[in-house]
DNA sequence: TGCAAAATACCTCATTTGTGTTATTGATAA
DNA sequence: TTATCAATAACACAAATGAGGTATTTTGCA
């Protein structure tokens, strides 16, 4: 059975080539071609759930909704889909994007037709994850990073890993565990004015701006 | 300025092969030699702090204690100093425990000296991680794998725990990461109206009144 | 002792959110 | 073929929240 694939590129000449190339074998069938992120998603939504593509070949360089941000939002919306990453640019801050969104592979464009269809075989039959290995490399030079870098600062911060106040620690507490102002100023025996007051100095000083990316902020930090 | 480096290997047949190329060079200085984990420790306790290895090669595979263990340890203690393991085997989950532990390389120990040499002094000069391709590929699926596969068993196994329906779900995922009503709406191609619905018939099902209730459940049921 | 930082308190304003309710459509089950 | 349910959309209102401020009191440290 042939696999069902997307294509998603904003250049023409892109798209045309690889869905010529790849029409031409048994082994694919392009369900659709789609010239951005949004024209992606709609023609996902107009498709019969059977219909839906295995794989998705995005680019990542596009306007209007590059591939980063149409692979976050549409992996939720489908899950049985795998998106498959094509750029011609390896660069750190877009691979480390991309692996955030829940890319199921990177490669890079100038890779041999021969090697994106493997690829796309392996990811669907075997769950494999395919990558050019340049950017592997690269990849994997953020996962150490970040990997040591997270328990480097650890080991000269330690207790740290913010800088909030005791106070504004016990009100985050609260925060985060769903309470809302006027609770949390009656169980620290404040005025809401204050809590609320705190609750700012804590946003600011952790770059966010809602309750709930706080949230989200303290449980990934493991705060709780 | 030479490098110091330290070499820590099981085999003695290993350590002579490695510091008689190594100390051809003029460009490492070997400060000592280490049979295992212990030997290794003693040896940099009785080292003045200046005299301190910036890069140790690290076997593996040891007896009494192993290069994981070890560096775990040690590079608590010596914060200068940058860890290269070495291994005849790229096994998934030793890279992994070696990538937590917080080691600075991987290469695989039939690379050739002059990648070694070349390797040590770009960790020095440049503070780049070296690693031997075959590893960073599959130390990159594991990067992935752990982005990927929480929304893989989400997939699956989402069903159980709660009663919501496909849509709803899709919601509270959106919901959980921080979006508002109305970004939800605009990523959904829903009205905001719409989004209000779904999110109070989620709290009705899910007996929570509020976003921070809502995130929290989601988190510890590990729905995210 | 005196300063700086933290904690406290109050204010206003626009926006977001939680909670009612109603209604239409399409798919599915009884 | 009803009956039900999920998904969609809309309206209204009160409460909570976020984003600006300013100002006073504690407190820790130099």
């Amino acid at each position: 059975m042939p696999i069902r694939i997307a294509i998603v590129d904003d250049k023409s000449q892109n798209r045309i080539l690889l869905s010529e190339q790849l029409g031409m074998s048994m082994n694919f069938n392009i369900v659709f071609v789609a010239k951005n992120g949004v024209d992606f998603l709609e023609k996902m939504k107009a498709l019969d759930k059977k219909d839906l593509p295995q794989v998705v070949l995005m680019d990542i360089e596009m306007p209007e909704m590059d591939g980063i941000e149409t692979v976050s939002t549409a992996r939720l919306i489908y899950p049985g889909t795998n998106f498959l990453m094509l750029t011609v640019f390896d660069d750190d801050e877009k691979i480390f994007d991309a692996i955030k969104a829940g890319a199921s592979g990177y490669l890079l464009k100038d890779e041999k037709t021969k090697i994106i269809e493997d690829y796309m075989q392996q990811l669907v039959e075997i769950g494999g994850i395919p990558m050019s290995p340049s950017i592997a490399r690269k990849a994997m030079n953020m996962l150490v990073k970040s990997k040591t870098s997270a328990s480097a600062v650890n080991a000269s911060e330690e207790a740290a890993g913010h800088d909030l106040s005791d106070r504004e620690v016990e009100v985050l507490k609260l925060l985060v565990n769903g309470y809302d102002y006027k609770v949390i100023a009656e169980k620290l025996f404040l005025s809401s004015h204050t809590v609320r007051k705190h609750i700012a100095n804590i946003y600011s000083k952790l770059h966010v701006s809602s309750k709930a990316q706080v949230i989200n902020l303290a449980f990934q930090k493991k705060w709780v």
